[in-house]
DNA sequence: ACCATTATTGAAAACGTTTACATTTAAGAG
DNA sequence: CTCTTAAATGTAAACGTTTTCAATAATGGT
């Protein structure tokens, strides 16, 4: 049988609740000495304790929910190491639950088995919601914080803190930053019709318009942020002389940058490129890709503060990081279609 | 106050003991009238069962604990997913453990964690043990399994049972391939030193020498299986003149690829690839890359799977997939140093 | 209608902690 | 040396299930 507190009350001729404030670390309720002997024991038993036990006498539970889409998506590692090591220094642990793709059932049934298990709090990472995920979540005690997904239009998402790079912003700053550089007739690729990728298309409509520069609706192309050559972006693009494209995540850029060698389109000198995310995909391609970087790790850091803290929501700052897929354009060039 | 069988019981004129089988589902025990009568009060009263409650009762958890090591590995994704889906099928849930980096403290820390937890069982993914590791998972009557790790030469992991591809194998098959479409002077870059390196470098040796083809002790370049375009590879074999090279992962291929182009050197036609892995990134590259595929799904398949029916170890098949970084060359090449 | 089974249910004892409250012990003030 | 107060420990009641064993109700054979 596997020792308890009982057997080490028993040989250290002390009660249960001693042994139990010695091991729960409980300040300034014991003497050294106590804790010593206690210590001693239970180490020399190989104790440990029952979780199950503790968490339902206390009535609190170190555990964290982190719900996942099923979707790959390479930047989900960051923000779940993030989280992972968050967590760990607050001296909780994390566990995962996949809520499958878009899919209604699996999503309800992840947070049922995250309010089973009582934990101390859901983080739900780049997993949209749906009415009745909606409904629970607000229901509950439980604290919950969206990750990487925010929506402030769409009725379902309001009263949900979240921790996410402000998407209107990157859309904005990668425009902008194309456009600084010369390019006019620039495009967008592989957004989704979902909150993300209207928020990205905003800050991209927003900077063309600033500059005077009304985005033709045939340059947006959309996707759902995957790798696709196939999907033949450039192909359909093709007619259109544009001087950059901007992707919605870089395995649509390397998907592009595929087609494009096929093509023959040579990046950055016949097409700039800009994408979004900046994961080390960014670095592995020739030439290597200019982004507007996400700081996942960073997100994921924050997710937990905020969860645990309960702070409100907030953006997770982005930056460009210059790589070698853009080209200086002169000061004003062609724009008649 | 959350709702509990107590309150169910009272309100359905039933003992508790009633509302426990039927939301346990305990076959054949009630009466389908009392079940429906149950299941809608609960349902109404919103009611979430209290898993620590349960696991401290029955004495078994529905938790399987997954140890990871922190380095990014573009192939964990899959073994997680995998693991999640079938410890689900199986209704358990799964939770991940990061053990750092070859961090004993972490390393331990988390198997603590784990046994603290009561877990059902243990899966150490791509993690290597250590003396103290190795001892505690023997004492413990938890089981455990490795995957995607072993060595029958190490006693540390003798009487550890594991999942995993069969590294020799995948030496062998990859250097094999290479040979039956003329190759000879083959090299192989980016294993490390540790158990799985040593594992593919006599499975290499051995095709080789099968073939009359004593490989070269220059030919074998060691690594850590990430990307690395400024290792300088091929600089490093330059003179070495060598018809192919197996690269120990797709993260190796991706920047063995990069320095060739940078070198000028093509591939295939002025070197063959193969790589060891066959993720996604073998598709994104131009060549795509030939690789010896490892099944990631299916190894956390089955690795649950051994872990649940205590079943043994087992190798998960591997196999060659032809993509486009391969020549055909003449019968005989030249083989003089 | 009666007895032997069998299917349902209930009562109550676990499970291993935590913690409010009570008690004892030690320490400090005068 | 006594009194007051604080520190350390003990007692015992939770916490919300599961499960054994006993009791009751339903069923079928005769």
């Amino acid at each position: 049988m596997k020792p308890t507190i009982k057997d080490i009350a028993q040989r250290a001729n002390v009660s249960t609740a001693t042994v139990s404030r010695v091991l729960a670390k409980k300040e300034k309720s014991y003497r050294p000495e106590t804790a010593a002997k206690i210590e001693a024991i239970a180490k020399e038993l190989g104790y440990k304790k029952n979780i199950a036990a503790a968490e339902l006498a206390a009535h609190s539970s170190k555990l964290i929910a982190v719900i996942l889409n099923n979707t790959q998506t390479n930047f989900s590692n960051d923000i779940i190491a993030a989280i992972q090591a968050e967590t760990d220094k607050a001296g909780y642990q994390m566990f995962i639950l996949y809520a499958g793709n878009h899919d209604s059932r699996l999503l309800n049934q992840a947070i049922s088995v995250a309010l089973e298990r009582h934990v101390a709090g859901i983080l739900l990472v780049a997993t949209s919601l749906d009415e009745q995920a909606a409904m629970t979540l607000r229901e509950t005690s439980t604290p919950c914080r969206l990750v990487s997904v925010y929506d402030e239009n769409d009725p379902k998402y309001t009263g949900f803190k979240f921790i996410s790079s402000d998407n209107e912003k990157i859309g904005y700053l990668a425009t902008n930053y194309l456009i600084d550089h010369g390019h006019q007739r620039i495009g967008l690729a592989g957004i989704d019709r979902s909150s993300t990728g209207e928020q990205r298309l905003r800050g991209y409509q927003q900077a063309m318009c600033e500059h005077g520069l009304a985005p033709h609706r045939d340059w947006v192309v959309y996707g759902d942020y995957s790798f696709g050559p196939q999907q033949n972006i450039l192909k359909g693009l093709a007619s259109k002389k544009l001087d950059a494209i901007i992707t919605a995540s870089d395995m649509v850029a390397v998907g592009l940058i595929k087609e494009a060698r096929l093509l023959n389109i040579r990046i950055p000198e016949d097409l700039s490129l800009v994408s979004i995310d900046g994961t080390f995909l960014c670095d592995i391609t020739i030439p290597t890709i200019t982004s507007v970087t996400q700081d996942f790790y960073q997100m994921g850091v924050l997710a937990v503060r905020s969860l645990l803290k309960n702070q409100d929501s907030q953006f997770v700052p982005v930056h460009i990081t210059a790589r070698n897929s853009i080209r200086l354009l002169a000061e004003k060039p062609s724009l008649q279609n």
